[in-house]
DNA sequence: TTGCTCCTCACGTCACGTGAGGTGGC
DNA sequence: TTGCTCCTCACGTCACGTGAGGTGGC
C-alpha cells in the first residue's frame, strides 16, 4: 500500500494530479483511511495509471480517457476516436507550420526595418450580400467614383438611402490604352431588399467566401503594393484566388483628405489542393 | 462611428471578443454612451484591431500583444519574443509529430488486435539515488535473487532495514555459456545515509536521468519482449540509451505467485541529436 | 407593440498549481 | 517538540462563450 506521495513519485507526476484524478473518478485510491482521509494506492493500480498517462500524451481529454478505460466503446468507436485524434494532430501541425512561416517572415521584417510591417493580412468569412451593381470598363483615376455614382443615382430613383460602404470588384488589372489607364470594374451597394434592375444596373447576390483581407489607410489608388503582397501571401500559405478581388471603401468622404481614406482589400480564396 | 456589432462583423469576430478586449484594456471603444453604455468604435481603430488579431494568430497571449502594441519593447526584446515564439512553434510541431507516430502505432495495434496494447511506454525524470550495490556476472535464473541477498546481508550487518524496492542494472544481455545462461548484473538497495562499502559492496549514487519506462506484471524473467519493444520505441522516437537498463522489483515477495510480481523497466535516455 | 441590438453580471471551460489553515505519526 | 506528509477548501489560469435579466430606438 502506497501513500499518495510515494505513488506520485513512482510515476513522476504530482500529488495534485492524483488528487484530481480521484476527484473526477478517473483513478480512485484502493482505500482511504476514514480517520485521516489519507489515500492509499496499490501497485496493482500502476497499469491503469500508466494507461491514463499514455492516453493523455496522445492528446485525449480526461473524460474520453475514462470512456476508453471503462471499455464502453465499440471497436468502431475506438477506431473513430483515434482517427479523429490523428486528424486533429495533423491539423495542429499544419497550423503551427503556417505560424512558423509567418513568424519567419515577421522576423525578417523586424530585422530589416526594425519595425512592424505596414499591412496585416488576416482571414475571415464574409457572408453573401444582396447588392445593386454597375459594371463597365472605365478610365482611371475617376472610374471608381463614376461607377459608384451610377449606382447611387439608381438608388436615389428608388428612394433608397444606403450608408453601407461601396464594394468594388476588380475584373481586370489596370490596362494602358492610348488615351490613358482603364480598368474593368463593378461598383456595388448593398440593398436592404430586392429590386428589379435595368439596362445599367444589375441586382445580384455577391457570393460569400473565405477572404484574405487587409486594411489600407490613405489614397485608394496606391494599392498596387498591397495587391502584390496579398498575392505572394496566398502562394506562401497555399491559398488560391477564386474570384475577383474586392475593394471596400470603408471611409471615402470627399471632404476628407485622401490620407484619411480607409479601404479594405479582400481576396476571395480557398485552400490549394495539396496533392 | 460603429456599434459593436457592426465593428465585430467587419472583422469577422464576435461581440464577446470585443467586449473582452475592452475589459482588459487591449482595445477600448473610441467613445461610450454614458446613458446607455453602448460602445462606439471608429474605423481608425481597425489597424490596431488587425494588429491584435495578427499577433494572436502568431500565437502570442493577449498581455504580450498589449506590450508589443504599447511599443514598450526594445528592438532586442522584440526580436527575442519572436525568436522564442518560433522555438515554441517548432517544439509544438515536434510534439504533435511524435503524437502522430504514436497514434499511428496504436491504430495499427487496434486494427490488428482489436485491443489496447500490453505495455504503456512513458517518460519520467528519475532523481539520483544513494545505494549500496553488488555487481557480478551471475547465472540465471537465480542471479537476481543471489545478488540481491548479498546487498541485504550487508544492510543487515549495518542494522539497516530497507523496504525500498531493489534496483537491478543490466550491464549485459544474457549470455550463453557451456554451463548455462549468465548475465552481468548489479543489484542495489537505496540507503537513507551514506556508509563505507567493502570488497563486495559499493556505496554509490545512481545518476538521475530521463527514463523511458514501462510496467511489467508477472514473472520478471519474461522481459525480453518488453526490452525489444522499448528499444524500437527509442529509435522511433529519436532517443538513445545512455546507460544500462534498470529493473525495479516493485513487488517480488517470495510467498506471492510470480503472476503477481510487478517489475518496472527503466531505460535511461537522452534525445538523439538531429543533424 | 414587436424585433433587434445593446448592456451588465455571473458562471463555465480544462487540468491541474498554489496557497491557507489544519491534522497525524515519528 | 520539530519536520514531514497528508488533508480539505478555495481561488487562479486563458480567452472568451453562453445564458439570465433588462434597456433603448425603430
Amino acid at each position: 500500500m502506497l501513500k499518495i506521495g510515494e505513488f506520485a513519485r513512482l510515476n513522476g507526476i504530482s500529488i495534485a494530479t492524483l488528487r484530481y484524478y480521484d476527484q473526477c473518478g478517473l483513478l480512485k485510491p484502493l482505500t482511504i483511511d476514514p480517520e485521516t482521509g489519507y489515500r492509499y494506492y496499490s501497485l496493482d493500480q500502476l497499469p491503469r495509471l500508466n494507461r491514463i498517462l499514455a492516453l493523455k500524451e496522445l492528446g485525449f481529454p480526461l473524460d474520453q480517457i475514462a470512456q476508453i478505460l471503462a471499455d464502453g466503446l465499440s471497436f468502431e468507436q475506438l477506431l473513430a476516436l483515434f482517427t479523429l485524434k490523428q486528424a486533429q494532430a495533423q491539423h495542429m501541425i499544419a497550423t503551427e507550420q503556417a505560424r512558423l512561416t509567418h513568424l519567419a517572415a515577421r522576423l525578417r521584417q523586424i530585422e530589416q526595418e526594425g519595425k512592424m510591417p505596414k499591412y496585416e493580412i488576416l482571414l475571415k468569412n464574409v457572408d453573401p450580400q444582396l447588392v445593386a451593381s454597375y459594371r463597365a470598363v472605365v478610365p482611371l483615376p475617376h472610374g471608381f467614383t463614376l461607377s459608384h455614382s451610377r449606382v447611387v443615382a439608381y438608388l436615389d430613383q428608388h428612394h433608397i438611402q444606403s450608408d453601407s460602404p461601396a464594394i468594388f470588384r476588380l475584373y481586370s488589372t489596370t490596362q494602358q490604352r492610348s488615351d490613358g489607364l482603364y480598368i474593368d470594374l463593378e461598383a456595388s451597394l448593398p440593398l436592404p431588399t430586392t429590386l428589379s434592375g435595368n439596362d445599367e444596373i444589375t441586382i445580384q447576390t455577391l457570393p460569400g467566401s473565405l477572404m484574405a483581407f487587409a486594411i489600407h489607410t490613405g489614397y485608394d489608388l496606391a494599392l498596387g503594393q498591397l495587391h502584390t503582397t496579398l498575392h505572394s501571401w496566398l502562394t506562401d500559405n497555399h491559398y488560391q484566388l477564386i474570384a475577383p478581388p474586392r475593394h471596400i471603401r470603408l471611409r471615402h468622404d470627399p471632404y476628407l483628405s485622401p490620407t484619411q481614406y480607409i479601404t479594405e482589400v479582400q481576396f476571395p480564396i480557398s485552400p490549394t489542393q495539396t496533392r
